[in-house]
DNA sequence: CCCGTATAATGAGGCAAATTCATTTTAAAT
DNA sequence: ATTTAAAATGAATTTGCCTCATTATACGGG
């Protein structure tokens, strides 16, 4: 039993399922799924027709593949695009901007994700991975305290996720191009106060009674001079 | 040329267009587009198979009629579920909860969508027409005063819509159900502050802060006053 | 270097489902 | 009752995914 050859071979049909893999991205995202003939895409990867059976499964396989592919790397490149030293905000920021570049960039890819989460069965892996990145600058936010103790999280995401895909879709329909303000706008709304209230800041954002109490206590003072 | 009689079979055949995107609609919701044949969509509009094609081009054209008349309904029933007397932040309130429990009652059409837009083509009309509800109330609080006058709709309206989507689809995939917190908490993010800010919409509507700061004026008067 | 075996590749053929269309049925008008 | 047009039918065609019997290639031992 050989080492050398084995790896060699593992190496050479890794590099075959990537060859299809690559020639699949590419014919799914001319011509979409439906439209794609694995015909074509065997062609695109100079094998036979049978040849692309032996390294996935069927058409949804492959088109899992390239989109597992696709998160995976838009993790990978997330995770460079920021700034471990940047605070939370920055990191946000850097994030965002990578995300909506990244989705506008390769729209085509983004569109065929829907068509790889079959009804309502759970999501791909690799997309929860990449949505842990987001989770893991707002924890750090928390620990670091730069964030209110009781952000939510959990609806936080679905806003940020939520927002940029929304926009990314609008702004191909009307064949815009991307305009930072959509990021900065969504920060500041999700950072720019947080209704809830640690002490930190509840001093740059005194509550209603807050005010109240400092009102009563002037109105006391005024009544205490005049008595006089 | 009678008219009656025309009348009638254009109603008739309207009518049976009408049942054959029941049974589409039945079948996908059941099947996903992919699961559904026509023979399955034929059996249960009670037509032989090619008939299906004389109401409708194709597959595809079927789909698009099912989702069309989903989005069409949902701006009927938004219409009526907002109030026109209440204020701008009940009638968004209102629109969001009837979306949010619209889109997760009806999931599986809402899914379809994806597959009714293919690749970047354009949105379906009904679509754009029930966005509109959104920005109809929007508009109506711009010239109302009930909002900032630079609040920027277009940005909002994919914050709206994109954190709503994105949260039922997280919340299907959690198998939770809807809890109304994720849009009391999304309305304040959105109504809660304007962070973009014109001095005219700071003067009609000054934060705590500027009360604070200028409480802390007036007691530092009588401060100085006293200590006179 | 040749052979045998295992691994990989091929593409013709089976099959399922969408779509077409020649034929039949139904409805309307005279 | 007959003619004509509209509507419906389902068998036949087409298309494209996928299987599998066959062929080619790689590799280790003699």
């Amino acid at each position: 039993m050989p080492a050398t050859p084995r790896n060699t071979s593992r190496e050479r049909i890794e590099a075959k399922a990537s060859t299809i893999l690559d020639a699949a991205e590419h014919i799914f995202s001319g011509a979409g799924f439906d439209g794609a003939k694995i015909s074509d895409i065997a062609r695109a990867a100079s094998v036979a027709e049978g040849t692309v059976y032996l390294y996935y499964k069927n058409k949804q396989d492959l088109l899992t593949g390239v989109v597992g592919r696709f998160w995976s790397q838009l993790t990978q490149g997330a995770e460079a695009a920021i700034d471990p030293k940047a605070d939370t905000a920055h990191q946000l920021e850097q994030l965002a901007s990578y995300h909506m570049q990244s989705i506008l960039d390769q729209f085509e890819v983004v569109s065929l994700s829907y068509r790889a989460r079959p009804q309502q069965e759970q999501d791909l892996d690799q997309v929860r991975e990449y949505v842990g990145v987001f989770d893991r600058i707002m924890q750090q936010g928390l620990d670091r305290g730069e964030l209110p103790e009781d952000t939510p999280i959990d609806q936080l995401r679905d806003v940020f996720f939520g927002t940029l895909e929304f926009s990314a879709r609008t702004l191909k329909l009307r064949g815009r191009s991307y305009d930072r303000s959509i990021v900065t706008n969504l920060l500041s709304l999700m950072l720019g106060h947080s209704q809830s209230n640690p002490e930190a800041f509840k001093q740059k954002n005194p509550s209603n009674r807050d005010l109240m109490q400092m009102l009563e206590s002037i109105q006391e003072q005024l009544d205490n001079r005049r008595s006089n």
